[in-house]
DNA sequence: TTATCGTTTCCTGCTT
DNA sequence: CAAGCAGGAAACGATA
């Protein structure tokens, strides 16, 4: 059993890592109402003691998955760091993620970066060799995520842009107006969300469009990588009561209230992004998800919550909403029965089933996959 | 700019 | 009584 708390532990490591809670240090009040066994959610990569002083969007998320967003933010630290004269970077070929990222080989960042592109591969490396343990876990979600893009979808967009990657790591785009950029020579405005990301991991819009505007460092000389206006207000209870707040969804933070928030990840990236596939890929993983969920009948796709709030905060996690629960993520799912993405298990508490329209779950599409 | 999608939030009423 | 389920309504952010 001792391999099997080991597997667990490093599960939750990664899974605390890839699905990365919003704040550097996680809320008490979080860490609180979660159980003793959920505490393990909590345990998470501990980046280097230098970067600990600043906690940008990049900050204790492995690289593999940064965004745009926090893959230009990193850029912009070390740019700042090191003091390099950034005119020199051709920030038209920066828009990648961090799976592109971290494709790049040393040649190639220096092709782009100059002599920073140097200190940029070994900081890159170092801090992926920190998360080294996680990586065959990485691996394994990343082939399968692969493979089920090329059955499921049969567009094989990641993969060809995995296997483009060396030798064609960067989009390098022609500058468009768009929303908000750093760049020099952009206008102040971002081509980032302009871009169509098809395949390419995180697809995070760094700078939403109603954000109330302004946002922007309009200079174009200076390169200012560092905003962060993501994010949303954390309306409480008595809020609601003081009839302050409107249903559903709370607001965007005011700019004035951004100082403790971090960068959200798009709801439309292609990682496996959606409720039920996440879902299903912690049900394919059960010697990792350990008591989480199970199984009721593998063949039907009929499956249980054992530990509905904690995958509801893992949910929350990986969408940087610490405030989901199990009432809310059970409410997008039941709203999967009318796609027939799941099917209803009258009488059955915490029991879902897959629908038609589901799929990467039964034991033939998962070993067809392997 | 607008429509749409996939949630997220809140709610009421019902069932287990 | 608490927890979970069902589903309406409205809001939100991202994308097409």
């Amino acid at each position: 059993m001792a391999g099997s708390c080991e597997i667990s532990n490093i599960f939750s490591n990664y899974i605390s890592a890839m699905y990365q809670p919003e704040e550097a240090q996680p809320p008490m009040e979080l860490l609180a109402h979660l159980g003793k066994e959920d505490n393990l959610l909590i345990t998470r990569w501990n980046p280097a003691p230098e970067l600990e002083a600043e906690k940008p969007a990049w900050f204790g998320e492995l690289p593999y998955f940064w965004s745009k967003a926090q893959v230009l933010e990193w850029i912009g630290y070390h740019v700042e760091k090191n003091k390099y004269d950034a005119s020199a970077i051709n920030f038209s070929c920066c828009n990648m993620d961090g799976y592109t990222l971290c494709h790049c080989t040393q040649e190639q960042l220096r092709l782009i970066f100059g002599p920073l592109g140097d200190e940029l591969y070994t900081r890159l490396h170092e801090i992926v060799s920190v998360s080294d343990e996680l990586t065959w876990i990485i691996d394994l979600l990343e082939k399968e995520d692969m493979s089920s893009q090329e059955i499921f979808q049969d567009s094989g967009k990641r993969s060809t842009l995995a296997t483009t990657c060396p030798s064609r790591p960067l989009q390098c785009a022609c500058p468009l107006p768009g929303r908000g950029s750093p760049f020099p020579g952009n206008n102040g405005k971002s081509n980032l969300s302009a871009l169509p990301p098809p395949g390419t991991g995180m697809s995070h819009s760094p700078n939403s469009q109603d954000s109330g505007g302004s946002d922007i460092d309009p200079d174009p000389t200076e390169v200012k990588l560092f905003s962060s206006d993501d994010g949303f207000a954390d309306y409480d209870k008595e809020d609601v009561k003081h009839g302050k707040r409107k249903r559903g969804r709370p607001r965007k933070f005011s700019k004035e209230n951004r100082d403790c928030l971090e960068t959200k990840k798009s709801k439309h990236s292609p990682r496996g992004t959606h409720l039920w596939e996440f879902i299903r890929d912690i049900l394919l993983h059960p010697e990792l998800n350990e008591g989480l969920m199970k199984w009721e009948d593998r063949r039907e796709g009929v499956f249980k919550f054992l530990r509905s709030e904690a995958v509801a905060q893992l949910w929350g996690q990986k969408k940087k909403n610490s405030s989901m629960t199990y009432e809310k993520l059970s409410r997008a799912m039941r709203y999967y029965y009318k796609r027939e993405i799941l099917e209803r298990v009258d009488g059955r508490r915490l029991v879902y089933k897959f629908g038609k329209n589901s799929s990467g779950w039964k034991e033939e599409e998962v070993l067809n996959r392997k």
